[in-house]
DNA sequence: GTCATTGGCAACCGAGCGGTACAAAACCAG
DNA sequence: CTGGTTTTGTACCGCTCGGTTGCCAATGAC
């Protein structure tokens, strides 16, 4: 993965203790004897990650859960522990394959190009029909239940992450002389991702990708990061 | 209410249908006999607007909300109908408080200080410490379970309200030459909106006010609408 | 084949959900 | 005071929630 560089923050932090947890709470990778598993792991996992993505935390129920994923519950329990764990799998792995399409994009040899990318990316990934429109880690619960308030700290830590990276990689820019003379390298990264969020917002209230790259287009123009 | 020339939209309507439906559901205004009220309505509506706003409105169960508003179950179901009655009361009263503040900040005189009032008061509109953090808007439900879709469509529908009457000051700008040539009207309103919703998710997670501001001033410094 | 081990499935658990029935309490008209 | 009306509080309704139990099917080792 080409995002690496950036990955000194929370979040890596925690999808290791998720998957260390599960490597604890799993049997052997290759049990000698017993009846084999009728399912793939991953594949339910993406069906369960679209179901949290498409309703939220408290609003994909087990029923919900175990529709999408075509298993029933004893076995969702048996593979991943609990509701939360398997939200916090469905969360590592939204971050390795959706966000880091994001992050990856950062890798551009400019400031500029590297928003640009990152915006872009973003917004493509915001409205890919393959997928729920929006963002999991805004639409998996912003707001949530006393009970379940650690699910709203788990995504803004995910958050906190992607601005983290982007942060890093204007801290960079700076260095080499390529922002523009005071301009904040943090409060940048906050644009960028307000900005990215809300457009998360709009995917999920149904804009089109057009509609995200004009806006896109806008910020961009604004930006003069061009030198 | 200074806004009022905005409001040819869809929210404007649905308040008042659930105004209507409010009215024909509650005794005449001054019941002549019986026991009164031992709650003002409006008090305890601030005050389940609250729960809703940090909840969320699947979060913001029954008992959180009676406890919240100081009233027992069967007070609030005279009083508002139901709990998705509830809701659409709270969210209008949002819409009357809280938003119409960042509306009216749309009648400065020039398109570039009718953009940064708006994002001004947006921004602190978000972080006011009498409030929850963030907007109600977004937490109320961006995504909910199959059956409370209805709220992720009432309160896209005021996002929406809330962006075409930036679209229409923007417009108005347009003809009056008050834009930089070629900036279309709406895909500014939806920058403008997309960053305000992004600093609702930062304010949520406990972005503080300057942080927001310090964000607009980016956008602001960027958009480059002064001529 | 026999047997230990594992996964799949129906049924179930206590708890909390949104919503309600009913009777006691508080008011006003007469 | 009495009678009619409305609100209040308790206790409850059916239902779904997240999570579990126990039985049986499917497998590899021997």
């Amino acid at each position: 993965m080409t995002v690496t560089g950036f990955c000194t923050d929370q979040l890596v932090t925690r999808v290791t203790i998720c998957t260390e947890r599960y490597a604890g709470a799993m049997s052997t990778e290759t049990p000698a004897v017993g009846r084999p598993r009728a399912f793939d792991e991953e594949t339910v996992l993406d069906r369960a990650t679209e179901a949290f993505w498409r309703h939220g935390y408290e609003g994909a129920s087990l029923s919900v859960l175990t529709s999408a994923m075509g298993i029933n519950r004893p076995s969702l329990y048996a593979a991943f522990g609990s509701k939360e764990q398997l939200f916090q799998r469905a969360f590592a792995r939204y971050h390795d394959t959706q966000v880091a399409n994001a992050r990856a994009a950062l890798g551009q040899p400019t400031a500029y190009a590297s928003i640009e990318a990152f915006l872009r990316a973003s917004a493509d990934g915001l409205t890919d029909r393959d997928h729920p429109a929006g963002c999991l880690s805004i639409q998996g619960g912003l707001a949530c239940s006393p009970e379940n308030a650690r699910i709203s700290e788990i995504l803004a830590a995910g958050r906190a992450a992607t601005e983290a990276a982007v942060e890093e990689r204007l801290s960079r820019a700076a260095k080499e002389g390529d922002l523009p003379d005071g301009m904040d390298p943090g409060a940048l990264a906050r644009f960028v991702m307000a900005l990215s969020e809300g457009h998360a917002v709009h995917a999920a209230s149904g804009a089109s990708r057009e509609d995200l790259h004009a806006s896109v287009d806008i910020a961009l123009r604004a930006l003069a990061l061009r030198q």
